[in-house]
DNA sequence: ATGGTTGAAGATCAA
């Protein structure tokens, strides 16, 4: 089972480029973020053409979140009951006997801030809230931008970003609790080329200059992680005109 | 030189 994670920065947007992808890539689960818009606009028609269900939890304008797949999902979740919430950033489905939970963590903007806080008090609720589907479902998948680096070697240059929004210690530090919980960083499972990243900038030509960061992520429970048998970053989504500003990931596993 | 790009909304905000 290819399970894959994609901030697409609006659906409607990049509908083109993920129905190429998904013919390419062949993925069996796929979580989507910042589809930016509400269920009435969500291409639930492309994507059947395509041979893909899909689950969407929708918002106008901001975040979004969906989950497609090439066999049901059932036991389909949109809230984390621990946590309340008014954006939609979690969807969490179950799929051929794994459950895969789909996070848009919030951005933050910048250390101290009243959305810096927030991102905080979320990621306490996202860590209770995969506590308790571990407990439920042995076998876990958290996909998502969970728009944290977690280390230094996740940066491009660590001088610019220590310390800084997306890299500072409390948020690194939230990042392994949910480790801490019985979830592997899939991605570090494997020996992965130097400066491996999933986001560039769209400004000052950074994704040419490979000037990116590692923020998106794929958690495997251990259960699951022992079937892992690799992890990539798929480049070329962002190589095409008017790309996200976000590769996709994507884990293999024998399951 | 406190810059730059994109998306959605709507004449700004979030990332």
């Amino acid at each position: 089972m290819k399970i894959a994670s994609w901030n697409v920065n609006s659906l409607r947007v990049r509908l083109p480029h993920l129905l190429d992808w998904l013919k390419a890539a062949e993925p069996d689960v796929v979580g989507i973020q910042e589809t930016k818009c509400v269920d009435e606009q969500f291409p639930f028609a492309e994507l059947e053409a395509a041979g893909y269900f899909a689950a969407h939890n929708g918002q106008k304008t901001y975040n979004g979140v969906a989950l497609l797949a090439r066999q049901p999902l059932t036991e389909v979740c949109r809230d984390m009951e621990c946590f309340a919430d008014e954006q939609r950033r979690v969807i969490a489905a179950t799929v051929g006997g794994v459950r895969v939970v789909n996070v848009y963590v919030v951005n933050g903007q910048a250390v101290g801030s009243e959305k810096y806080d927030y991102k905080l008090r979320w990621l306490a609720g996202l860590r209770q809230y995969l506590g308790e589907e571990l407990q439920k479902y042995p076998k876990l998948a958290v996909t998502g931008d969970y728009n944290i680096a977690p280390a230094p070697e996740d940066t491009h240059d660590p001088a610019v970003w220590e310390g800084g929004i997306l890299c500072s210690e409390p948020e690194r530090a939230a990042f392994r609790a949910l480790l801490d919980l019985g979830l592997k960083d899939s991605f570090r499972l494997f020996e992965q080329p130097a400066a491996s990243f999933t986001w560039w900038d769209y400004r000052q030509a950074a994704f040419r200059r490979n000037m990116g960061l590692r923020i998106d992520h794929i958690l495997a429970s251990d259960a699951l992680a022992a079937a892992c048998t690799g992890v990539r970053v798929h480049l070329e989504p962002r190589r095409l005109e008017r790309p996200s500003d976000h590769a996709p990931v994507v884990s293999e596993f024998t399951v």
